[in-house]
RNA sequence: GCCGACGUAGCUCAGUGGUAGAGCACAGCUUUCGUAAAGCUGGGGUCGUGGGUCCGAAUCCCACCGUCGGCUCCA
């Protein structure tokens, strides 16, 4: 006997054996075919599960909720298999193919290793996509299997998945008497939790095959790469089409393509990979930025300090950067014998050179904090398959300061880190972003430094970010060499993580390095350093921003602000003393003096984001105005030049990004 | 670095073995124009680089360089 009780709260009883699918059936037909999956006593199981004798909560899921796409990707991932077995032939090993709900492009992967000499491309998708068609009219129905460990690698044994044995006796070694469950469909049987779809059928034509992809098995560089292919699913075909166009709209703010049309950046291949350089319009940012964020650290006690590019890498073995992390330096510049024996480094970091200048002369506590602060530009070897854009590259600026304090003074210098960093992140309205902290994995030997260190740091850290009450998770192995830290995580357009901000506490290098300050006993005490660099590096936050703000940069960081446009050429003298008088003002100015018709220039204008365009013609000469037009707001009226500037001058104090509003 | 794809004019792209194309951009001329593209004319390419196959290569093959999507890495 079962008894069940719905959601309304009303209940039933059904006999021994009965399904939530039977339930469905009690309640509505249309339910029952609708019926994906159901939550019964809160956990999610298959509809046709049989329900265990006695008392339980029973929710029938359908398309309508949330945890049914999960169910229809995974099963999608399923029918991709069988349909990759059917064409590459059933010695294809299959390993894992998870549903993905948080990723902007994808909705499901399975990784394949492939019989020799057979590989997979996109051309192939649609041909995947065709058999997966077919396994989905054949409306086969997947069965719930449960076996012991032993049949289970029996049965895996016997189809040669190799890959899956591997996986079952990863299992045993947590929990040896596990149950293990897998879903059979037709000829195809896979080791899965569930839940999944009745059937094949179920899974409709609202999905599709997105790309290919090598990844490495259990995503370790030293076993062999397997192929991926990525999809997604939806429900509905409207869905499905909703997101396709959300891609491409993402795309279309990508920040390469964004740089190319708006001319910020350039990256050319006769320079070197991963070496941007700064156009005009792109160097105006970044000026404006940096010239900001420097206001903001002399507010805040920071010292400027400037340091070479390159330096003996004696210094980087000080610091322990060199050799372990010699793959990822540009490598050593060895000069003529005798000189230099042991070479230059092109600097990967800032660091050491701080630090030889907090050594350069000696510090007394009340000398503390000393906060030196650089934009320093520094080189590191970046895998090529890693640069992208802006955001990853082999040359770029840290917005670098270190803090050499007391003990004491720590945690106060952190909290302080904090602040400066969700400033930035808040003054550019970059508010969609995760707080990571990286502690040491206690299972590497990448770290250096004493464990007490590390225990001190960690909890310098778990102390301030509880304090200041942030979300943030706490990850593992994500610890620089020398110290844990507090990352500022954004999301690109296309849904990539990006480190932005960093706070680093370092006990370790003042040690290899023998900092000291003469404390109040008048005894020589060991400084802490903080590492940290609110913007993480004005390429990669600049990247981020060209897509944040799709290019229509807020008047301040605007390269140029405003277009003065004359209706034709007899108003160009007109138009001149408009320019002359924004340009007084401070502000950045474009004259059109084209021979073009009002509505290109405007056009023109408009495609480069200028916040601000100023029509001039017979009227405006008679009036002494400008006709105004904002490039997204559109045509603002007229008013004279002085209010103009004043609007102008206005917002760009405000660092907004709100349209000038016009008096009337 | 690894898997897969791509590389043709400044940009976006067409061109699958037989004399290299379009749109935009650029230059000249005409038009002097009122809120998102006036018209005409013109210049511009060692088809990423090097090698090979072929009577003949943008096109087929090999290597390298670069870019893109992932994986790994990210001090």
């Amino acid at each position: 006997m079962v008894t069940i009780q719905l959601p309304d709260g009303s209940k039933q009883s059904h006999d021994s054996g009965a399904t939530a699918l039977a339930v469905a059936e009690g309640i509505s037909p249309r339910l029952a075919s609708a019926a994906i999956a159901a939550d019964v006593d809160g956990k999610l199981t298959d509809i046709t599960t049989p329900l265990s004798d006695g008392e339980h909560t029973v929710r029938i899921i359908t398309s309508r909720d949330p945890e049914a796409l999960e169910v229809l990707r995974h099963t999608a991932a399923h029918v991709m298999a069988q349909a990759v077995l059917r064409l590459y032939g059933n010695d294809t090993q299959y390993s894992i193919g998870p549903a993905l709900m948080d990723d902007f492009q994808y909705g499901f992967y399975y990784d394949f290793d492939l019989p020799e000499g057979k590989s997979i491309s996109a051309d192939d998708l649609p041909k995947i996509e065709e058999e997966m068609a077919k396994i989905i009219d054949a409306k086969i129905p997947l069965q719930r299997v449960e076996m012991s460990p032993d049949d289970a690698k029996a049965e895996m044994k016997k189809i040669g998945q190799s890959y899956k044995i591997e996986m079952i006796d990863d299992m045993l070694k947590e929990t040896p008497d596990a149950k293990l469950s897998f879903y059979r469909q037709g000829d195809f049987i896979d080791m899965c939790r569930g839940p999944h779809l009745p059937d094949t059928g179920k899974l409709g034509n609202a999905f599709k095959l997105m790309s290919v992809a090598g990844a490495y098995w259990r995503g370790d560089e030293n076993n062999k790469m397997l192929t991926r292919i990525y999809g997604v699913a939806f429900f509905d075909k409207k869905d499905l089409a909703a997101h396709v166009e959300r891609i491409e709209e993402a795309k279309k703010r990508d920040h390469r393509v964004l740089g190319r049309q708006l001319g910020l950046f350039l990256l050319d291949e006769k320079v070197g990979p991963g070496l941007p350089l700064w156009l005009p319009n792109g160097s105006i940012i970044r000026m404006e930025l940096e010239g900001w964020l420097r206001g903001e650290l002399l507010k805040r006690g920071y010292q400027p300090v400037h340091t070479p590019h390159i330096g003996k890498l004696d210094l980087w073995r000080t610091s322990g950067h060199y050799p372990y992390y010699e793959h990822g330096l540009f490598p050593t510049m060895n000069l003529a014998e005798g000189e230099g024996e042991d070479g230059y480094l092109l600097k990967p970091m800032n660091c050491p050179f701080h630090i030889q200048i907090y050594k350069s002369s000696q510090k007394s506590y009340r000398d503390l904090p000393v906060r030196l602060s650089e934009f320093g530009q520094v080189y590191r070897f970046e895998q090529s398959g890693e640069l992208s854009g802006l955001t990853r590259v082999r040359g770029f600026t840290q917005d670098d300061a270190h803090i050499f304090c007391t003990p004491e003074q720590l945690e106060a210098e952190i909290e302080s880190c904090v602040d400066l960093t969700k400033l930035c992140l808040a003054t550019l309205g970059l508010d969609d972003y995760r707080v990571r902290i990286g502690l040491r994995d206690p299972d590497s030997a990448k770290y250096t430094g004493k464990s007490e260190n590390w225990d001190l740091a960690e909890n310098n850290i778990r102390r301030v970010v509880k304090k200041l009450d942030m979300n943030y998770t706490e990850e593992p192995g994500e610890a620089a060499f020398y110290g844990p830290k507090i990352d500022f995580v954004v999301k690109d357009c296309i849904g990539r993580e990006w480190q932005l901000g960093t706070i680093q506490v370092d006990y370790n290098l003042p040690e290899r390095f023998d900092l000291e300050y003469t404390a109040a006993d008048n005894a020589s005490h060991r400084p802490v350093m903080i590492h940290r660099a609110p913007l993480g590096s004005p390429e990669r936050f600049i990247g981020i921003l060209i897509e944040h703000f799709a290019g229509a940069f807020p008047l301040w960081l605007a390269p140029v602000q405003a277009a003065v446009l004359p209706v034709s050429d007899k108003f160009l003298n007109y138009a001149q003393g408009v320019v002359r008088a924004l340009r007084n003002a401070g502000l950045r100015v474009d004259l059109d003096d084209s021979p073009d018709k009002i509505g290109a220039k405007i056009r023109r204008a408009t495609v480069q984001k200028i916040p601000y365009m100023a029509v001039v013609g017979g009227r405006e000469v008679e009036s002494n105005t400008v006709a105004v037009r904002h490039r997204t707001a559109g045509d603002a009226g007229a008013m004279s030049v002085e209010s103009f500037v004043e609007g102008l001058l206005a917002e760009k104090i405000s660092r907004g990004s709100e349209p000038l509003h016009v008096a009337s």
